[in-house]
RNA sequence: CGGGGCGUAGCGCAGCCCGGUUAGCGCGCCUGCUUUGGGAGCAGGAGGCCGCGGGUUCAAAUCCCGCCGCCCCGACCA
């Protein structure tokens, strides 16, 4: 393509509406407009990006096994009351009426849809297992996009669906599908972590999400160097060294004064004790319910895990005043020991090793030391209630995990029965019998890898494509364009590798050398053919974007050179 | 939805507190000349519902009220 006739508006300055690296890039570099909060403009080399990445996303489902279906975007909303995922998604489904006012949803995903298909088209078993894929737009109506394409309200994303008459048969297929999701992200050239994850409403029993590795990623992720890894709001604090307090003795619990110590970090440095020698009493509010939470001082809840513990996605803190009536002490001094018995104690797991605590004495100023669980008050459940953290031990081999920060742009379930049954999905076994399908579900993010590429891989001066993504092969820059000889040469380069099926740019425009290399740069197309002063000699200069590294070439066997560079 | 910030030419911004000529600057765009290996120079030019609506005032980009939009933090989240 020329450069003098294409829409590729680059921008000298940061756009005001972009925070992030990958975003201002993207901006910058033409790839993409906004129209809307999280509604987005491919350009012609936005959209260039997107169909490669779709053609490896096809290439690795289809040897996957899986096959391409295309289904609609809108969804008759009678099918997810069916399915009971109305209330799930929310304000989350976009939702219109029709001219004779039936309501409609935009597409958010597609399990409704793709179950109903298999109802009524794969009733037997010997056709079992299937797996079903499109490439798509989905809509979500996100409480807040972000970060450009990474949070959208709309976003291109490939979503496969399998059925199968058994655990195993969707176990075989889940890794297959592990393994192609595994290689579609390594054939972007990018780095990743495939970490054990929540299921979300999606459902389902078990799930992997695949986190490209950038510092700007939402996702918290705990990695170890096993190979082992986790989503933080999923993880399980276990420490490397086991907590080795005091030993319990006979006595009675004693009351000390702590005067106007309200913080972890106050009374443990007053008491000169560690942080994690204390125990934090925490107060919620669940349905009519009051609950304490006892951890760790040097532990955070993980408010995810509590909202599944109690079911309650409305679970709160107790406001001070509720505090004050319940335990007859301000906030900051609470503790297990003399709350009303209908006040149930959880604490997390950590604190089962019969250690002495150290807890607010539910009374301004006072802290109680040396107070034995069993003795002085009771627990009635124990659970996994904290977050965990970097340096946390590895659940598979012990060793301390670290903490990076990633970008989700796959997630596989298994789903199991739970679409099939409630949508009455069936199919006919060997003995003709009818089970609802076992289903496996997996999605991948064509717009958000896009922004994680770049995420991953940029400098100050631009983008850095992989060869494999980049929305061109190679970037002709003849530096003067009124110079016959130089464009006359750069035309025959342009031919030349398009006639071995190369995509080219060339920057056919009138403008100052520095302008083309600092949009070259910018733009980042693995290599670049610069045709200059050089050209009197002979020479013409072939740079790699990512190194930075020159190959001075002749003329004459320039264009060998590069086939081989870009031969795949 | 809570907190914060912003909205003036295609892009980035100043002006607003303290109301008063014809609303400015840089980049980009158009014309001409010069220039051509890292964001050129000179000369000329086009381009504005100052987010929208209302109010105060002789007079509003500027003050007041309401609304809308955008961004960031949080809550939320394939």
């Amino acid at each position: 393509m020329r450069w003098s006739r294409s829409c590729i508006p680059t921008l000298k300055e940061n756009p005001h509406e972009a925070e992030i690296p990958s975003h201002r890039l993207m901006v910058r570099a033409g790839l993409i407009r906004r129209l809307a909060s999280g509604v987005y403009t491919f350009l012609p080399l936005g959209l260039k990006t997107i169909v490669r990445i779709e053609s490896i996303v096809r290439e690795e489902m289809d040897a996957a096994g899986c096959q391409e279906v295309l289904m609609p975007i809108l969804h008759p909303i009678e099918i997810y009351e069916e399915s009971g995922r109305i209330e799930n998604f929310g304000s989350e489904l976009f939702k219109l009426t029709d001219n004779r006012e039936r309501t409609f949803a935009l597409g958010p995903t597609h399990e409704e849809v793709i179950t109903m298909i298999a109802r009524d088209e794969l009733r037997s078993y010997r056709s079992l297992p299937q797996c079903l894929y499109q490439i798509l737009i989905k809509f979500r109506d996100e409480i807040r996009p972000r970060y450009g394409v990474i949070r959208a309200k709309e976003f291109i994303m490939k979503d496969a669906y399998s059925f199968h008459t058994d655990d195993e048969s969707l176990d075989e297929v889940y890794r297959v599908m592990e393994r192609a999701y595994r290689n579609i992200i390594e054939r972007c050239g990018l780095e990743y972590r495939v970490v054990e994850a929540e299921s979300g409403y999606i459902g389902g029993n078990e799930s992997h999400e695949f986190m490209v590795l950038a510092g700007n990623g939402e996702d918290r992720i705990l990695s170890c160097d096993c190979g082992y890894a986790v989503n933080l709001e999923r993880a399980a604090a276990r420490p490397v060294e086991p907590y080795v307090g005091e030993e319990p003795c006979e006595e009675q619990y004693r009351e000390v004064e702590t005067p106007g110590m309200t913080s972890i970090d106050e009374v443990s440095t007053f008491l000169k004790v560690r942080p994690g020698d204390l125990v934090k009493t925490l107060l919620y509010r669940t349905g009519d319910r009051n609950i304490a939470v006892l951890v760790p001082g040097d532990r955070e809840v993980n408010d995810i895990k509590l909202v599944k513990i109690f079911d309650d996605p409305d679970i709160r803190f107790l406001e001070p005043g509720e505090i004050e009536e319940l335990t007859g002490g301000p906030v900051g001094f609470s503790g297990p020991v003399g709350l009303p018995v209908e006040t149930a104690i959880y604490a997390d797991m950590l604190l089962k090793d019969g250690r002495m605590m150290i807890i607010g004495a539910n009374r301004a100023d006072r802290h109680l030391t040396g107070v034995l669980e069993g003795r002085d008050f009771k627990i009635d459940q124990f659970g996994e209630l904290v977050r965990a953290r970097e340096g946390d031990a590895c659940p598979r081999c012990g060793k301390p995990m670290s903490m990076s920060n990633g970008i989700e742009v796959g997630h596989i379930f298994k789903l199991g029965t739970r679409y099939s049954s409630r949508m009455k999905a069936t199919f006919l076994d060997e003995n003709g019998e009818s089970h609802p399908f076992v289903m496996g579900c997996y999605g991948f993010g064509i717009s958000r890898l896009i922004a994680a590429a770049i995420e991953q891989h940029h400098d100050e001066n631009g983008i850095i494509w992989h060869p494999s993504i980049a929305p061109l092969d190679i970037h002709i820059l003849p530096v003067n364009v009124s110079d016959d000889e130089v464009m006359r040469t750069a035309e025959r380069f342009e031919t030349g590798l398009q006639e071995k099926g190369i995509e080219v740019l060339l920057d056919d425009r009138d403008l100052r050398p520095g302008v083309k290399f600092k949009d070259a740069d910018l733009l980042g197309i693995p290599l670049r053919l610069t045709i200059g002063k050089k050209l009197k000699e002979g020479r013409v200069e072939l740079f790699e974007r990512s190194t930075g590294e020159i190959e001075e070439l002749p003329v004459d066997t320039a264009l060998e050179r590069i086939l081989e560079r870009v031969g795949n």
